[in-house]
DNA sequence: TTGTACGCGTTATCAC
DNA sequence: GTGATAACGCGTACAA
């Protein structure tokens, strides 16, 4: 291999083939005598031949690339994400580039921008923010393989696969008033997510007649461990609740390490329940019992709707918009 | 914007200038007239143009893409790594993609032709297998910009930024030699990296005359809290050690639960330090000391290092292999 | 079975 | 200032 690459048209020249022969004979075309097709591979050997996916891109307008659009990485359900998804799409021939908005609506709608406009053949998108649904809108419209990894309420038409949240957060709660609890709390965000966390608790209370506190709901200014010790304090000492929905398993440990600095008992005088069940949760020092994310499910159904849309694309078949949600699973542990 | 999609032709069509023109135009280059420049702007934003970089891409021979090969992302330095990357790279007017190989040299393989095959313009890759060390040779070799981000001591002609692990166990093992420990265990896989940190664990004792005990090395399985947990008896009881270095904070996490279980006190009874310095070691219920692995250091030294390299492809400039090695701090905690 | 001609969408070169 | 024309590397009709 020389300092610049090899092409199909030196392989050509080399072997005294036309060009076309020799991209024929390359992908193993029936139309080649079995002769010529090894003396082209092996003179392809020979030179390291790399075919260039870019211009084959081109001409055949499909890229075999998918765009994912993240907020972040950090948060232990979308790393997982991104890895599925990647083990997936590499399976299927796809591959991925991954863009990361933190939680920007601007960069959301750059990350849009980028990704068409470097012709992928579908994008998985992982919160959405309203002020680029129009985008994603005009997207769809125009037969755009996009599918939401969120936002299964929202109000837009297009496709879905999503984890329930508020039914996650009803399970926990009616976990908790099964088990006797009267006084339960809530400590989230104000995001969209933790919205409809909060929206399931307050329909296990309704469901099962139990007045609701507003004190009982507190809020983190984000969602990492330092924000659960700092917020657990206020909403212990204003509405003494005996259990606590978090709406992030890390929420949840850093609270219960406040209430074990201070002798507060776990699970006797105050129980938790999390949510993701990351491997935080399962060995912490008082395992949390948590609402389970199932990463799998969702990247599974996810893709494979994806491709579904990417194969549907040419066939102008009518496609209805489907909201595939997934139901998670409480994973019950000693808090 | 109609179902399919608007190129510069169509422009070049309905405001009756050359396709060239157009091109020249959108992207703002002085030799068009304002006046001019502005139609055309303003017919590309009624269609909703949106210029197509796969073809230019293959006309400039430049993708603005970079290849990021890891190993996997479940990894908190990994996860760390990759969105660092992604952030850097896009401040630069690259985009990033993801390929991860599960540690399997036949992905790793795989993942590299990926990459050279859609014409990145460079790539990042994070650890290697000697498998294939032939093949990202020869891509130096044709001056392909390509980092590794570790294994500085590799007997390979690569640019290379990494941590220094070896100085990290060095350190951890002469903090713990300092605070009077005999018997210092380590805890460890039989990875490449394990190996480095072994390496420096060993000369650290050389260094201060501390006579070397075999059964003071335990092997874990996997790099898992599991792990830890699972492999901390043996060595316990076979060895009797006062201190332990453990290749990861998880493993060290596990480790600590088991001595919790039996009793045995941290630190007073034995002592341990991780590597990575991961969150879960500073919200542990005995908070461990870590060796810090500085991602931003290498990120950044990483990127800045590969564009310099892909300034210089064309301009044959002689360069030499540069490795840079970022020097690990010890994070003292309780533990 | 193999070769010719053309197109993918854009940029670059050179005229005018 | 603007417009032909070629080129990037490959795939696909169609012809031979």
């Amino acid at each position: 291999m020389n300092s610049k690459s090899i092409r199909q048209k030196e392989i050509a020249e080399k072997t005294g083939f036309s060009i076309n022969t020799v991209s024929l004979a390359l992908k193993g075309s029936p139309r080649i005598s079995e002769e010529t097709r090894s003396i082209i591979m092996e003179c392809a050997k020979q030179l390291n031949y790399i075919p260039n996916v870019v211009a084959r891109s081109l001409v055949q307008k499909k890229t075999n690339t998918i765009g994912i659009i993240l907020t972040e990485l950090m948060n232990p359900i979308l790393t997982e994400t991104a890895q599925e998804i990647e083990q997936i799409l590499k399976k299927s021939g796809y591959n991925m580039m991954l863009m990361i908005t933190n939680s920007s609506p601007e960069q959301e709608a750059e990350a849009l921008d980028v990704l068409v406009s470097r012709q992928v053949d579908g994008i998985l998108m992982y919160p959405v923010f309203t002020a680029n649904f129009a985008k994603i809108k005009l997207l769809r419209d125009n037969k755009f393989p996009i599918i939401l990894l969120a936002g299964g309420d929202y109000e837009l038409p297009t496709d879905a696969v999503y984890v329930n949240r508020r039914e996650g957060a009803y399970k926990a709660a009616t976990h908790f008033i099964q088990a006797g609890h009267k006084r339960i709390g809530f400590l989230g965000g104000g995001n969209y997510s933790d919205k409809e966390k909060q929206n399931g608790y307050f329909a296990a209370l309704q469901d099962n007649h139990i007045p609701f506190d507003p004190s009982l709901v507190g809020r983190v200014q984000s969602d990492g461990y330092d924000a659960g010790y700092a917020s657990i304090e206020e909403l212990y000492k204003n509405a003494m609740p005996t259990a606590v929905i978090c709406t992030r398993d890390y929420i949840a440990l850093g609270a219960m390490r406040w209430c074990r600095e201070r002798g507060i008992r776990i699970p006797e005088e105050l129980s938790f329940i999390g949510f993701d069940d990351t491997a935080a949760a399962s060995f912490a020092e008082i395992p949390l019992t948590s609402v389970k994310y199932d990463v799998k499910a969702v990247t599974e159904k996810a893709t494979e709707l994806l491709f579904q849309r990417i194969d549907e694309k040419d066939k102008s078949v009518a496609m209805s918009i489907q909201k595939i949600s997934i139901q998670p699973r409480l994973v019950i542990r000693q808090s």
